[in-house]
Parts: structure tokens; C-alpha cells; sequence
DNA sequence: AGAAGGACCAGTGGTCCGTA
DNA sequence: AGAAGGACCAGTGGTCCGTA
């Protein structure tokens, strides 16, 4: 049965199709496999229900194809029709999506196997002697590419790394963020949109508002790169408080009173 | 007099033409000026003899021309010639170039230069909740541009990042290297060739051969790349160490004798 | 000849918008 | 309508090569 697998808390645990692990070497990479430290448990590679026709037909060779179909109703969109991912919906932590759909945690899981693609990378270049990147680079999308993960791009993971962060960052908040929205039946883009606002309260009692610093003292979340419009959210909420402070202390006398920390970089 | 001015050690203390502060507000940069940490002295922005008429002719505002000729015989390229800078020629720690040329001292102190243009940018761009850049980049390049320092460009400042990084990481050795060049009479382009063996030597006697490592963990290095002709000889130089330790381990039994270090990054 | 630097180029970060 | 991702674009790191 299939309606038992639920909380587990971790993007870990939706235990259907235990598919064989994808990261298979390509050009001389190094399987990394257990050497991670960061989550403890060991990561194996699982999928949430999807079929996996590779967008291009005529594409080099390892193609993992699993043939399980444990999916219901998928007629005929068999053959080489143009297949993207089926789109994300809002579930519980542990729950699976059904139907064509792909779960949140599925989604946080595409975000740690990019960072074990990245772990692969940096080891080639080092042993190379090239340059070694220390974020999730176009290098690594393509190198992610080229290991047979097509469903994973870059667009897409820029999109949604914020609410990987918030994952990151305070799980508890992140999980009961999910059961409301998914309660209310709200579509993905909406809960996408609520990520940012307990990522900001994050910034705002750490103190510095410097998000940038946050990010890069998180194991998992320093590879990478913070989201535009969180950054800007960031700061639009800092100058907010900082106006609203100002004005509150020439109110009431200019003393000094609230809140001296911030513009610590000012001139001089 | 003007030859007296020897056995300065550092980068300053050329102390001919103390011109005026030529790090100036450019759409709204803030002055940075002492809070260095980094070397301690006041640095005094000072140039070593050279004319300074700016490259492009119809420009801003604030050229500081500076009249007092003390170098010789300039004779008629004055009004709007394609003015270069003067090409540089090896000195000794503390000695001013005489004629048409500039000093090592001089170069060196280009870079410090750049990493106070470069901690500006970083405050505009932290006061705006910006990207922060934390290398010398084409953005701090442009924005030195802007504030008047036209004797500032890319290609020179990558050309001799790693005579900068021997100067920092070993002044003594730096020095030596200075001096005997000058004594033997050899040209720039000779001198800075140079500089890369005791570089690597440096990469060696750490044990771990990271060049980037070294460069991260220099307060004033670390805001510049380590060149790829330094990267590659560091990483050829342990892979002929490698080998040799290995051949010589195959030969005297193939114990666990000499090298186990590298290679910490091999295939699991 | 030796050297300074304008200007080019392949590949980047970022994300829009034609697609399904 | 809501969402996935190919593909574009401005600006980057890197350095060559026409210039002086």
C-alpha cells in the first residue's frame, strides 16, 4: 500500500519506487556518496512518481528507465512527446503526491542532489588543478545534465530556493506553512510567495538583516546564491524599521534610545 | 634631495609628491579612509613620480593635476598625446624609479589601492541591500575608473597579481628577489617571471598545495584571484611530486612511508 | 626589443516569456 | 488559469594583440 507513507519529517521517507542511484559517472566524476556529514542519514536516491523520458531523444546513453508503473492512468503520452516535470503541489512533509504530481519534498530533495553534483564538480576541478566553484554554477546545472538528472534546471531551482531556505533555515515554521497552505488548498505559487516573509522575520531577529551571511553559515544553504528578491525584501523591511525607529526617537526626544545596530556601515 | 629616500620597507614611504587624496566621491561612495585594520599605518595616498594627464581628454571633473615637475627632461608631450603610464622598472624596497618609469613599490601599491576602491563598492552596495562583491572586480574597476584612479585598469592589475601575492605572503623572500634582479640588471617582464617558484614553494611548505587556500587566508590577498598560470604551476608541481614519491615508494617496497597526504580528494 | 591596456570573447548569473 | 524550462541578454573573468 501506498497510504501509510506519511511523516516523515525529513526529504527523506516517501519510500516508493527505490530507484537505482542516478548519480552515475560521467567523465571521470567520483561517486561522493557517504562522505556528506550534513544530514547523517544516508541519502539514498528516491524519486516521487514520475515518469522519465529524457526531453531529447537522441542523447548519449545511461537512461535509467524505471518501468514500475505504480502511476494510475497514464494513457498514451508515451512515445517522444516533448515531457516536462509535472508540476509541484503543496503537500504535508512525508506526504506523496498523486497523480501527476510532484511533492515539496521531492523538490527540497532536487536542491540536495544539486549540492552533491556541485561536491563532484569541486572534486574534479581539484583534482585538476582548475578553478573550484563554490556555489551551484551553470557548471554544475550541465554537469547535472550530462549525469542524466534532465530534470533538473536551472530556472527551476532558482525559483524556488527560498523556500529550500526556509526548509533549511526553520523547519518547523517551514512545515506549518505547508499544512496551512496545503489546508487551504492553495496552489504552489502562493505558498512560494509566503516563503519569504518568515525568511525575513529569519534576517530580522538574527539581528545583522545581512541574509547574505545567513545563507552562507548554513552547510546545505551556502552553495547557493541568494534570490534577488529575498535580498531586496530584506532590505526594504530594514530600511522600513530603521525609518520607523528614527522617527519614533525624534518623537520622543532623540535620545539614544531604540535601535542603534544597523547602518554600522555607514560612512566612516 | 631626493636620494635619500631609501629602506622603506613597505609599500609607502616614497614620500616624494604627497598629492592630495585622490580617493574622491563618486555618486555618493562613502570615504573609507582609516578603518583599515590591515596594515596598521595611515595610509596616505602617495605616487611615485609620474605626470598624470588622463587618458581621454573631454572628462568629469576632478583631474588633480600635479605641476611640481621633479622628474627630468619632459619635454614636449604635453597637451593631448595618448599618455600611457610609465612602464615599470625593478627596485629596490624604498627606491623612487628615476626618468619615465614607476617602481615596484608603486605597483604594489596599486593593489592597495584597488582593495580600498573595492571595500567602497562593498559599503554601497550593503547600504542599498545589493550583491556584495567580495574580489576586485570589472564593477570595482569601473568604479575606480570613475573616481579619477585612470592609471588603474584589469589587464595590469591580473598581469601582476602574483608578484603582489609573493610581496604580502613573504616580503623577505619579495625583497631578496627585488634586489638581485635589480643587481643582475633584468627587465620587468624577467622579475615577475620569477616570482612564481617561490609561490609555489610556499603552496609546498604549506602541505597542502591550495593556493587559493593561501590567498583566502591573506587579509589583503583575498580580495584578488589567484592567476591561472600560478594555479597550474602549483598543481604541476604536486602531481611531479606525486609521481616521484610514488615511483620512489613502488621502489623501496611500496610501504606506507612517504606522501599519503594528496590526493585527500581521490574517488571516495 | 619590452611593456601598457583597449577591446574582444566564451561562458555566467539572472530570469523572461513562448510553451504545454 | 498556473507552472516548467528553453533560451536570451547584459555584464563577467580572462587575456590577446594591435599600439606606442
Amino acid at each position: 500500500g501506498a497510504a501509510t507513507v506519511v511523516d516523515a519529517l525529513s526529504t527523506e521517507g516517501l519510500s516508493e519506487e527505490p530507484v537505482q542511484q542516478e548519480i552515475v559517472g560521467v567523465e571521470g566524476a567520483a561517486d561522493v556518496g557517504g562522505s556528506e556529514g550534513v544530514m547523517g542519514k544516508k541519502m539514498t536516491q528516491l524519486r516521487s512518481s514520475r515518469r522519465r523520458k529524457p526531453a531529447r531523444r537522441p542523447r548519449g546513453g545511461q537512461d535509467n528507465e524505471e518501468d514500475e508503473c505504480d502511476d494510475e492512468e497514464d494513457e498514451d503520452e508515451e512515445e517522444n512527446r516533448r515531457q516536462r516535470e509535472h508540476p509541484f503541489i503543496v503537500t504535508e512533509p512525508g506526504e506523496v503526491a498523486r497523480g501527476k504530481k510532484n511533492g515539496l519534498d521531492y523538490l527540497f530533495h532536487l536542491y540536495d542532489q544539486c549540492r552533491e553534483f556541485l561536491v563532484q564538480v569541486q572534486n574534479m576541478a581539484k583534482e585538476r588543478g582548475e578553478k573550484c566553484p563554490t556555489k551551484v554554477t551553470n557548471q554544475v546545472f550541465r554537469y547535472a545534465k550530462k549525469a542524466g538528472a534532465s530534470y533538473i534546471n536551472k530556472p527551476k531551482m532558482r525559483h524556488y530556493v527560498h523556500c529550500y531556505a526556509l526548509h533549511c533555515l526553520d523547519e518547523e515554521a517551514s512545515n506549518a506553512l505547508r499544512r496551512a497552505f496545503k489546508e487551504r488548498g492553495e496552489n504552489v505559487g502562493a505558498w512560494r510567495q509566503a516563503c519569504y516573509r518568515p525568511l525575513v522575520g529569519i534576517a530580522a531577529r538574527d539581528g545583522s538583516w545581512d541574509i547574505d551571511s545567513i545563507f552562507n553559515s548554513h552547510p546545505r544553504l551556502s552553495v547557493w546564491y541568494v534570490p534577488t528578491r529575498l535580498r531586496q525584501l530584506c532590505h526594504a523591511e530594514r530600511s522600513r524599521l530603521c525609518t520607523a525607529s528614527a522617527a519614533s526617537s525624534s518623537v520622543s526626544g532623540g535620545g539614544p534610545t531604540t535601535a542603534q545596530h544597523h547602518h554600522h556601515q555607514h560612512h566612516q
